[in-house]
DNA sequence: TTGACGTGAGAACGTGCGTTCTCTACGTTA
DNA sequence: TAACGTAGAGAACGCACGTTCTCACGTCAA
């Protein structure tokens, strides 16, 4: 089978279990019953637990920016498109399998033990709050504001997250306005 | 020994231990040495690792809270209580051994797998969003902002935690300041 | 045909860890 | 003094899991 393909079964299954029930609760037999893998063509794939790990983090850091940005370049005004961010983690929060922030839940089960993890996650964190800034930048407001709204996105996950509501988006993209017409 | 003091001892050091390296690396065998307990002693207190868990995040709960609302009290104008959250939480940043927020890390390693711990980590946060609206209500300002103040907090914590710097604490007070004025 | 090689399936290995058990020592009480 | 209960120290147990090994089988080159 193609190498290609196998590696794609492999981070499937993997980010569904992972993000589902935990890094460290998830054993390398299950990701290659969900794979359909050999182990051995796992690890030749992925020599250890944590390569999977990252390239887990790695790839959906990809898809999640990617989705994020499709959402947001739907809206043509720079103004628009800063709510529309808060729009978009709403319609995340909603979604059936919605168990919190992938990063922010691997830096609370492997930041104190994996370098690899926490430079991923912080790779991602930064990078989100970089889009945050160029919206920002767009829409003709001072760069103050992007940590700002990255806080209050954060904020969003993370109580989306534990409280397993979306309203979260809703107050985080309320006070998002406040904070822009303020600035 | 006296039951009280062993308790404590046990706390003490399983605060220490699932704090710093994260509870699922942190063996019984640790917490047995850093105790100074015997596993007997141990097992008799906590029947089970999870119960230890639970009231390590039971105890410092009330530390936290307690001394959250020591410093916030010190002030008398309620205007100022509210930034002081925030003076607060940056000095909690600052501390040598802050590896983020207890909860949030613990809901990332458990929340999937003990109902308990997620119990606990939804009554540490509920309680501190309704301190805050009680600091929001006091200072004479609309409800709605206590839930975006949270947020802001929340966002602070996980932030601050994952880059290990103080500055979202700051960042966190100049936006609550701005939606307070806006409010 | 034959032998080398890659692959799949899963058994096996080693380790770590949560939990329990054993053994010894000591204090208490009749 | 003798019997008994309790506690400490740590060995032992059972299990889970990351990783490696075995073995049978199909494939392809010479």
């Amino acid at each position: 089978m193609d190498s290609e393909v196998a590696r794609e079964q492999a981070l499937d299954a993997a980010e569904k279990l992972f993000y589902g029930r935990g890094v460290q609760a998830v054993g390398m037999d299950a990701v290659r019953t969900a794979s359909g893998l050999s182990l051995k063509r796992l690890y030749q794939l992925f020599p250890a637990k944590e390569e999977l790990v990252v390239a887990y983090l790695e790839r959906r850091d990809l898809r999640w920016r990617g989705r994020l940005a499709e959402h947001v370049e739907r809206h043509d005004d720079p103004q628009e498109r800063i709510p529309a961010v808060f729009d978009w983690l709403e319609q995340w929060f909603g979604e059936a399998d919605f168990r919190g922030c992938a990063w922010i839940n691997s830096y609370g089960e492997l930041g104190a033990t994996s370098e690899r993890v926490v430079t991923q996650v912080r790779a991602h964190k930064r990078a989100f709050r970089d889009c945050l800034a160029g919206l920002v930048a767009d829409a003709g407001l001072p760069a103050i504001l992007a940590g700002q709204l990255f806080l209050l996105a954060e904020g969003a996950m993370v109580t989306a997250g534990i409280t397993g509501s979306a309203e979260p988006a809703a107050e985080a993209r309320e006070a998002a306005r406040a904070l822009s017409r303020a600035n």
